[in-house]
DNA sequence: CGTGTTGGTCAGCCTCTCTGACGGATCGGG
DNA sequence: CCCGATCCGTCAGAGAGGCTGACCAACACG
């Protein structure tokens, strides 16, 4: 057992976790006609709305892919769009009222698995590996 | 920029970054002949060969997609498959010599990688959040 | 044996993601 | 003020990846 795992796969594995779990008990409240394809644009939404493009890159897919999503996401009333005022060429991604409501949902699933964590970890250690986690993002996320 | 995001998030960021760089190098060294899906399922294949189904479900994805991605790898010479001699059902997936180099060169990269996160965080931060990601394993991982 | 379980395949379908080409809006330098 | 460069988003087409359902063959065990 006690393989070096590399710490990809290592990272996936709860991250994964995570997803699923959040993923279907989401499906059980109701929230059962979006893909994990749409969670992961939907996640990225700023509260006070997101460009398609800005979504996009920070989800790692071409805005194409990003418009295709929305576009579903929209459809099931999680999200409505709006002109940038800003910007006439930009569209503005809001989360609509279903989405928020859903947001909410979520947030008790996440707050429970990382219960979960912290419980087999320790508080200490879990509150090490989010700082560690944090950390890392200043070498591994593009965005800010 | 202070916010809390979710610990999903906080693990699926460099996951990501681990995987692009890993793809994008091993790319250039000349295995651009395969996807990331197909890496997934590659990358746990047991030393001595797995099951389709045993690929499956650590993948996470049903055999038949695991059956596609096998397909197009053997295909590719990353793998080759064989009879299981214990089980006339079963097909052992087994690591081909061209997989067997692009493993190498990966190893490298993740090396590589790694190295640039333990320069980020110190040695001892670095191995405590490898140390906390595996046992947290121990109840994200459903399958060892 | 028969019955249930497990490993894998075949067929059909939908979602996701990409590339390429494009039109419209904005920005910046002259 | 204008013109080229850039940026935002769309349309069109294609391919990969994933699923469900139905099925067969081989094992396991009473």
């Amino acid at each position: 057992m006690a393989e070096e795992l590399n710490t990809g796969l290592l990272l996936f594995l709860p991250y994964r976790a995570m997803e699923t779990r959040v993923f279907d008990e989401l499906a059980a409240a109701g929230f059962d006609d979006f893909t994990p394809a749409q969670a992961r644009v939907f996640q990225r939404i700023a509260p006070h709305g997101s460009r398609l493009t800005d979504l996009a890159r920070q989800a790692g897919i071409t805005k194409q892919s990003a418009a295709f999503l929305v576009e579903k996401l929209e459809r099931a009333g999680y999200v409505h769009t709006v002109p940038d005022p800003d910007d006439g060429r930009a569209r503005l991604v809001l989360i609509a009222e279903r989405g928020r409501r859903s947001v909410e949902a979520s947030r008790t699933v996440v707050a429970q698995v990382e219960a979960e964590w912290e419980a087999h970890l320790g508080a200490e250690r879990m509150a090490e590996l989010r700082r560690a986690l944090t950390d890392l993002r200043e070498i591994t996320d593009p965005w800010r």
